[in-house]
DNA sequence: CGCAAAATTGATAATGATTATCATTATCAG
DNA sequence: CTGATAATGATAATCATTATCAATTTTGCG
């Protein structure tokens, strides 16, 4: 299919945080990179199916990305700011586990998220 | 400024779960409401700012309400054929709450799903 | 009741992120 | 080198959401 461009995943790191495709594109033009906006998205998803990037939505609906650390984890993120705090999620793995089995479920997978106000906000 | 078409609660209520706009306004129609677009759109927002509903996001980013006086659960989602368990989530709960208190998060929510493959497919 | 101000409505257009096309270009195996 | 295959990116299409704005309904008061 489309591997990542090696560049999109510089880009993000140079970021720092949280970065939506169109961030990323525009990133790379003022610095001069000559690269389509089409690449960069293609690169996200590439880079997102193979767990190398989180996404997450901002209020706006718009997606953002970031490097993801190489454990398995859960986010809480703040409402106001957006801030993210990357949480262990053992109590979410064993509750999947438990309703899959009880239901018959097979290759089960999970989404889980909290979101509230932080304590700067 | 403008205040919430009460159909518009009423059909949310009526659509049991979690529902997008756009299914508000088809469900209306469907049902022979005569109600513009943009009035859905409207009431949402205002039920929203009125907490009476809570918002969440698709995959694909589509905004999707229900009401926030609801029995909470969550879903057990095939990935082959859609089909739909509703599942009870107390560890979940639990666990939200008690990540959001370590981290100092107020006025908390959170989403969680479970998806695989069904005994049938 | 009249009637004008204010609120609500909804058709329509505009916005903006994301995705689909598809021709061009780069890369790779033999 | 050469044909195949993959990557690229300009462009157009999609689609939810939001902005406009004129028409309609409701409200409040003499
Ligand atoms: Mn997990
Ligand atoms: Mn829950
Ligand atoms: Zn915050
Ligand atoms: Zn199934």
């Amino acid at each position: 299919m489309s591997r990542s461009n090696p560049r999109v995943l510089s880009t993000l790191e140079r970021a720092g945080g949280f970065a939506s495709a169109q961030e990323v594109y525009k990133l790379m033009q003022r610095e001069g990179e000559k690269i389509g906006l089409t690449t960069v998205y293609r690169s996200l998803q590439s880079l997102l199916s193979d767990r190398i990037v989180d996404v997450l939505r901002r209020d706006d609906g718009e997606a953002i990305y970031r490097l993801c650390g190489s454990t398995h984890h859960h986010h809480l993120v703040c409402k106001g700011c957006g801030d993210t705090v990357e949480i262990e999620g053992g109590a979410i793995e064993k509750w999947a586990r438990t309703m899959a089995e009880e239901f018959g479920y097979r290759d089960v997978g999970h989404t889980a998220e909290i979101f509230g106000l932080c304590p700067k906000c």
